[in-house]
DNA sequence: GATGAATGAGCATTCATTCAT
DNA sequence: CATGAATGAATGCTCATTCAT
């Protein structure tokens, strides 16, 4: 993970204290999953006793939750000011394909924790914020698309396909390249993904 | 599941037995996922006692495995006499989407099951096996592929590339509807999914 | 184990079966200790059935006295015959020390095995038929001890130390030997102990 | 066991309890033996939690390590100072014997489980720590008989041969009061077998 | 006699969580 | 704030034994 990207999520956590656990637990729950990590791991990596990290987490699913969320804050802390560079449907979809493959690779492991844990939280008692987070991200995408349909820019589809049409080719590359079945860095495909994402959506995909 | 798909895999299995306790399995796992569902859950929905699953299936991890691998030979079973009818590249390609979606939505529970197994089994003494399987499935998707770009008709991409942009929008949206996110069956998006796959890869995708 | 220890002792056992399970069951025992041979692992060596055991010894517990009585029936069958050239006191007590050694050696397997299970069989049902075995076996040693004190050969010391002090320091060095904590052969050491044994025990042990 | 066994091996134990189910779990083991003894038989004598248990001694083996290792050094603390007092290969010897017996009279318990335990330890993780255990106190029954050799008062033997004809007639004997086959008291022979081992290794035995 | 599927009591071990210090 | 001993319900798994075929 980026030296920093806890910094940006959690600025101000006292100390070094709960930052450090969260690092730690990160690594035990990539290495081992979910529900073979236990506290004792944990601890043992971060260090502390098992009492300090019930003191800052409550649970271990509180744990899984803060680190859940921590990812993301980062998530949408860099893809937000790439999207607002948007000027036209097609940069929208595309810089919206290209900052989710930026930011998979950028935090691979946090990218690679989302995948883990989403059923986790979403089954949890953070189901809700997850589902309320996940619709207000949705929003933005639902304005472009509008925006292109209205245009003839982008074919009048059924609604629920979209997001699947967008984003699932890279995800599924991103997903592959997380679990080491395919080498190359989902980067380097970028504009592959970016483009194809167009093709599936544009009325006229050849035209520039 | 549908009322035969074990038999379909398993026609011999003697007496009630190693079938029911699959079926009866697969339903726990489906219920309260994999790491949840106790023995103790499985022995109790198929009435048998615990002595009787290991005789069958040495471990929990072998249940597991002996279902995800009869839901992958269903999977291939019903899918290769749809990908045979293919004759252009186009076909098989829509074929492939087409079938892939009718598989999930006929067989939802043992759909459901693979996503949520197939990492388990991955990582598991089974994983061998899986990959080796996995490339078999692969090699199909290749020979078309090479076919249509020798015949102009698919863009040269990063071979990588090829399976995520296939059916990566299409397993997005299986994924969604099987967690229930979405409510509409796969099925009725279809044709939505397969031309989306056709137009990411194809080199003119508007002449039909 | 000598070829034929099984046949001097099981002479009439029908067909291949009931011996050839018995040796497997030693060769498991001595393996895998006394309780973590299950009737599994003997089954799979000997290659037949749970049923076909079962109905052969009854019980796990009868395996391993029919086993052990097996290995005394031997022991005594290759002891007895040397015992009986004994003439003094001296010889009845060193050929004792020799032939329990060489029956060890002849039969390690068999040796091993009592070591490990007497303790077992003589906590079981089977425990009173050893213990009259034992008296048995004691009687010809009382016999030679009485005539060697009587004739002044022998010292008289507490009655129940002269076993420990005839036997004691060759079963200690068969015991180091069967466990491998020693390399040598009890055998080449059988004069050493023989004599030690009379030294132990003899009034006037320069004296030949 | 003596009250205080525990308190001269492990003196420090913090609170009751580490030292408190050692105690528990001897007197268990020679209840029930080694392998039937069950953690929940150990814990309900000890008043305490499973947990408990496996939180100080890891798996039930490493309480038969640390019950065994236990009597290891309270042996070793109780006969080195008899030892010490040695001044000729004569005195070395019986001493060895006579203060062999005294600890087994003094902690039969103790005593007892070794030998229960032995094996099983030795088959273990904590086997090698044994052997070098083993090893060193070894060393000091060499060095005493190696002056007796050169005094012309020790007759040569093979080396490996000296350990079991010194304590092979006396540790015979012990197991045998053990495990109730014989009444008296080890004790009460100690000169008897003193003098046997003495007589077993001397060149000119009947000198004092 | 032989087979092996079925049984289920019983066991070692784990692990999230609490709480006195 | 931090510690780590203590808890005990829960779990996967074993294995001797039975019995219908």
């Amino acid at each position: 993970m980026s030296q920093d990207a806890f910094e940006r999520v959690l600025p101000g956590a006292r100390k070094t204290n709960k930052r450090h656990i969260l690092r730690c637990a990160l690594e035990c729950f990539l290495e081992h999953g979910l529900e073979s990590t236990t506290i004792e791991i944990i601890r043992h990596r971060a260090g502390v006793s098992v009492g300090t990290i019930y003191h800052h987490f409550g649970k271990k699913e509180g744990l899984v939750a803060a680190l859940f969320f921590a990812a993301l804050d980062d998530h949408k802390a860099l893809m937000w000011p790439e999207l607002e560079k948007a000027t036209t449907p097609r940069t929208a979809i595309e810089q919206l394909v290209k900052s989710y493959i930026g930011w998979v690779t950028q935090e691979p492991e946090l990218a690679r924790f989302m995948f883990l844990a989403r059923a986790s939280v979403a089954a949890g008692p953070h189901g809700v914020t997850l589902m309320l987070r996940n619709r207000e991200q949705y929003a933005f995408l639902q304005t472009w698309l509008a925006k292109g349909v209205k245009l003839g820019q982008i074919r009048p589809l059924p609604k629920e396909t979209y997001a699947s049409l967008l984003v699932g080719q890279a995800e599924n590359y991103c997903r592959a390249w997380l679990s080491g079945r395919v080498p190359t860095s989902p980067n380097d495909h970028a504009t592959v993904f970016a483009e194809a994402a167009w093709r599936s959506l544009a009325t006229n995909p050849r035209r520039k």
